[in-house]
RNA sequence: GCCGCGGUGGCGGAAUUGGCAGACGCGUUGGACUUAAAAUCCAAUAGUAGCAAUACUGUGAGAGUUCGAUUCUCUCCCGCGGCACCA
């Protein structure tokens, strides 16, 4: 590649000059301030990959762009140096992680460098170091002092091959997120923090945040609330009672059995008194063999054991209904148990189905809308409410079905009006009712008969057994029934006919539709018969003695590693006091150096007898130490209040330092991290406000997740592909300024994209195009049309007005294509445009290509640096063109366009149009219908 | 299954209170310069038909609203991400 410039020597000239100048140190607090955060890296053996630069360019652009904009910017970075990839790496290679992490964290700092980031180094933090991990244990202690931090017996996640335990956040389809094992369950005394206490203020916050939709989408759903009631069963002849959580109370009337988990506690006392121990008991022993993965397979069979000779009263309607033992009832759920309503829940259903258990259906589908029938009442002679029974006719032999509805007569039962509407409507006499298909209400106005009609309707699948016929007079009026049709047809035919019929038909065909899990009006319920599923909830919760109750999914977090490399948790249990928190001038806890950090699902930190044994800050008594290390979320999950006031040796962070920065107005980083760490941190910052430490609610206002890059081949970069492109190769042959516009340039900053090595060229060039542009003495040998200075003024202020908008709303590709308008617009033409304009270019393009752009400033003639400018502001009046293109169309097809003053009036405009030769053509002597006029755009004439 | 995001040339992508689809860049083709190549510069580049002017088609599919739809509404298909026996 020819080079117009030398892109290494400018860089490090620049890189060395910005250093020396601390051009990018913070200001002191004080001023209107901008908190520009990227997530700060873990530091791997690998260095960066072209990930990194996506986002730390989107940022240092924003950093930058506000300083010149005459904030104050806090843009830091650091290292998250804990964790498990350089513990295992000392393991295999016999290198302390320490001395491994503090190599790759001098690598990362070069190659970050390396790009010109803005960063404040002096606040650059790193969470192994003890000066950083004390204040993490202090936060811990912080925690337990609120009882947010708290150490408890229960199921946990157990990774056997990283020998530790792991929080729900890191567990992916029942496998391990880093190593990809399947995860076991083990009961473990571990160190939870209390995340659920802030369950409802994680969610109902995030309506408030400018996060994109997928972040606040999966947090919503890790959080996983739903409202409903805990509605007690007595046990029949028992003390006994037994909780349900259900968010269907509207349905209690149809909860014909009651299913335990295999873990409730009542089932202990419960099966002893059953008569079929033998066989319980072998059930549970089987279900508790399988882990979670295996229990909680959506294709398994169900399967369940009942407890013979147990009766359940349901609550509702007193009817004694059976009690079950199943794993498809989740034991750390709601209450572990459940009331079974086949009828509309598909699960049940498919229990029931199995285990041949009553289904009594509560709740119909409502077809059409009451309301919007309510609204055409006008005019209509008479409000029918019918009663129908629907019968979908199928012929075997033909393999094709028939529909045939008829309302009831009298008193009769449902057999007796299907088989006399089946005479009187087909002639057939030769059937049998196979299948019942269920409900619905339909509401629907007949136009034949102009009256609205509200009507339940029941449906089933009725059998021809033979082509045996009477005849008859078919008086039915034959236009309302499709007749013979096969299976195609009957979906298509009646999919669309709304009365409810089609409903019907759908159940026909799928299966799992006759069971109906939506809300609808209530039936077979009493005094609740009539009313929606959203009126009946608060009044059966009532009538059965309920209590409405909220469910979240989301569970504490497991904060506790039986690993090496993390922060030691600050606690000590004494013979005598027993648990005991580390005082905070004791802090730091100090990770022993000389361990043998082999994992061996003991944490490496009890075979240190220097560490281990204590003795009690309270009494003196013989102590043992906490020998298990923290997460390294914790660390991460507040990192961002410390880069506020970093050098602090008396306090993790003084309040006023938080109070200026906190909190942070621009966070960009992956949406890998959407429920771990970014949850994590807004627990955090909301535990700390609790505690009076700090004042804000939330750590991060706005939040962007730069899209992945690709590799050229469109499959993910890895090593095992071998399409891994190292950003050190980019910055070396085309230079940091190309390589943070070409990632810039690739596309939105939140989509995923492709690599394409070619593709940098484009950037490349542009770069030297303005090089040239601005060193050359602009004798441009191409000129191919003469253009004022005005002109170019104009398009500067349309430039700078274009990425000004683009940068505020993190749109950095087309900000880069304004800019490569401007400069096509300027070279190859004659003559050259002022210094002015070429130094405020210079400006915008400046946060972008930092490198260049200072250089070329320096070469116009500036002692001091172009990041001590200010941003240049655009004139409105120069941005608006006096002179308008507008588009002709005739019936809306695009003949031609004309050149107009702005806001020229339809009056003056329309004979200018009429005459012209295309627009006669096109209108062929027809007379003009319509003559559309959209100032300044457009023209539509309809002929 | 539920929730969220998306589908536009050979490729990355642009255009949204509904108003000229394909900006900008890559690639490709042709030309200039050169002994030659690279680099650079100029031109063309959605598809189909045509020598051409031009015409028709075209933003995942189908329908709808509208003078006018990539943009709004409905139905469906496909891709990506999250949750998932959560009662």
């Amino acid at each position: 590649m020819t080079t117009f410039f030398n892109h290494q020597a400018i860089e490090q000239k620049w890189q060395r000059v910005w250093a020396d100048s601390a051009i990018n140190q913070t200001g002191p607090a004080k001023g209107k301030k901008k908190y520009i955060l990227d997530m700060f890296p873990y530091p791997s053996a690998d260095g960066l990959h072209v990930g990194h630069p996506e986002s730390y360019t989107a940022t240092d652009i924003m950093a930058r762009y506000f300083r010149f904009k005459g904030f104050n910017v806090l843009h830091p970075m650091g290292f998250d140096s804990f964790g498990l990839p350089a513990e295992n790496y000392a393991i295999k290679q016999g290198v302390h992680p320490q001395i491994k992490i503090q190599e790759n964290i001098v690598n990362f700092r070069r190659q970050i460098k390396s790009l010109g980031f803005s960063y404040d180094w002096s606040r650059e933090v790193d969470t192994s170091s003890p000066e950083y991990y004390k204040w993490t244990q202090w936060l811990f202690l912080k925690l337990y002092e609120q009882g947010l931090a708290y150490k408890r017996l229960a199921p946990v996640n157990w990774c056997p091959s990283c020998q530790t335990v792991l929080a729900n956040e890191q567990v992916e389809n029942g496998k391990c997120e880093r190593c990809e094992t399947d995860v076991m369950q083990k009961n473990l005394e571990q160190w939870f923090f209390k995340v659920t206490a802030y369950a409802e203020e994680l969610l109902n916050k995030i309506d408030d945040l400018d996060y994109a939709e997928a972040l606040k989408a999966t947090q919503r759903n890790w959080i996983g609330k739903s409202e409903g009631a805990e509605i007690e069963f007595v046990i029949k002849n028992e003390e006994l009672r037994i909780k349900v959580f259900t968010t269907r109370p509207d349905t209690i009337f149809g909860a014909t059995y009651l299913v335990l988990a295999p873990e409730h506690e009542l089932v202990k006392s419960l099966k002893l008194k059953a008569e079929n121990l033998n066989e319980i008991d072998s059930y549970i022993k089987a279900a508790q063999k399988k882990n979670k993965l295996e229990r909680t397979d959506l294709a398994k069979e169900k399967t369940g054991v009942e407890l013979q000779g147990i009766k359940a009263i349901n609550p509702a309607n007193q009817a004694e209904i059976t009690v079950w033992i199943a794993d498809y009832v989740l034991t750390d759920y709601g209450t572990g148990a459940i009331m079974a309503v086949p009828a509309h829940d598909e699960r049940d259903w498919e229990f029931a189905k199995k285990f041949n258990l009553p289904i009594k259906e509560v709740v119909v589908k409502v077809m059409g809308n009451r309301k919007l029938v309510a609204e055409c009442r006008d005019g209509v002679a008479a409000v029918l409410v019918k009663n129908g029974k629907v019968a979908i006719l199928y012929n075997k032999k033909t393999d094709e079905y028939r529909i045939i509805s008829g309302g009831y007569e009298a008193d009769e039962d449902d057999f007796t009006t299907l088989k006399r509407e089946i005479v009187e409507e087909s002639g057939y006499i030769d059937f049998e009712i196979k299948d019942y298909l269920g409900q619905i209400e339909a509401n629907f106005f007949a136009k034949g008969k102009n009256v609205e009609r509200h009507k339940f309707h029941k449906g089933y699948l009725v059998n021809l057994l033979s082509d045996r016929t009477v005849s008859t007079s078919f008086e039915e009026d034959e236009d309302f029934n499709v007749l013979w049709v096969n299976m195609e047809e009957a979906i298509e035919k009646l999919s669309t006919a709304g009365s409810g019929e089609d409903e019907f038909v759908k159940r026909v065909f799928d299966f799992k539709q006759r069971c109906f899990a939506g809300e609808g009006t209530i039936l077979n319920s009493g005094k609740f018969d009539g009313l929606s599923s959203a009126q009946a909830k608060d009044k059966i919760i009532k009538f059965v003695g309920g209590q409405k109750q909220v469910q979240y999914k989301i569970r504490d977090w497991l904060v506790s590693r039986q690993r090496y490399w993390g922060a030691p948790i600050p606690i000590i249990y004494c013979v005598k006091c027993g648990q005991v928190p580390v005082p905070e001038k004791d802090l730091p806890v100090l990770l022993p150096q000389d361990v043998d950090f082999k994992p061996t699902g003991e944490s490496p930190l009890a075979r240190s007898q220097s560490f281990h044994q204590v003795s009690c800050p309270k009494c003196g008594s013989p102590a043992r130490r906490e020998s298990d290390t923290m997460d390294t979320f914790v660390c991460s999950s507040w990192y961002f209040l410390r880069y506020a006031d970093a050098g602090n040796q008396q306090a993790a962070f003084s309040p006023k330092a938080v109070k200026y920065w906190l909190p942070v107005d621009l966070y960009i980083g992956g949406l890998e991290h959407a429920v771990g760490h970014l949850i994590y941190s807004r627990f955090i910052v909301k535990a700390l406000r609790d505690m009076g430490i700090i004042k804000i609610d939330e750590p991060f206002l706005k939040i962007r997740n730069q899209g992945i890059i690709l590799a050229e081949d469109g499959r993910k970069m890895s090593k095992r592909w071998g399409n891994v492109i190292n950003p050190d190769e980019v910055v070396e042959e085309y230079g940091a300024d190309t390589m943070r516009m070409y990632e810039m340039f690739m596309g939105p900053l939140e989509d995923m994209k492709p690599w394409n090595q070619k593709g940098i060229i484009g950037l490349r060039r542009f770069l030297e195009k303005i090089y040239k542009y601005v060193t050359s003495d602009k004798e441009i040998t191409n000129a191919q049309s003469q253009i004022t200075n005005a002109d170019m003024e104009r398009s500067l202020h349309k430039t700078i007005k274009k990425v000004t908008e683009d940068i505020e709303n993190l749109r950095f590709n087309t900000a880069i294509s304004a800019m490569m308008i401007f400069m096509n617009d300027v070279a190859g033409h004659e003559p050259a445009v002022s210094q002015d304009i070429l130094e405020k270019f210079l400006i915008i393009l400046s946060p972008f290509a930092p490198h260049l752009a200072e250089e070329l400033w320096q070469s116009l003639g500036h002692p001091e640096s172009i990041f001590k400018q200010r941003w240049p502001a655009y004139d409105d009046k120069l941005v608006i063109d006096e002179e308008v293109t507008i588009a002709i169309q005739i019936n809306g097809k695009l003949r031609e366009t004309i050149k107009v003053k702005r806001w020229l009036s339809e009056k003056e405009l329309r004979p200018k149009v009429e005459s012209l030769p295309n627009v006669k053509k096109f209108i062929g002597g027809r007379p003009i219908k319509k003559f559309i006029y959209i100032e300044n755009k457009l023209v539509n004439i309809v002929a």
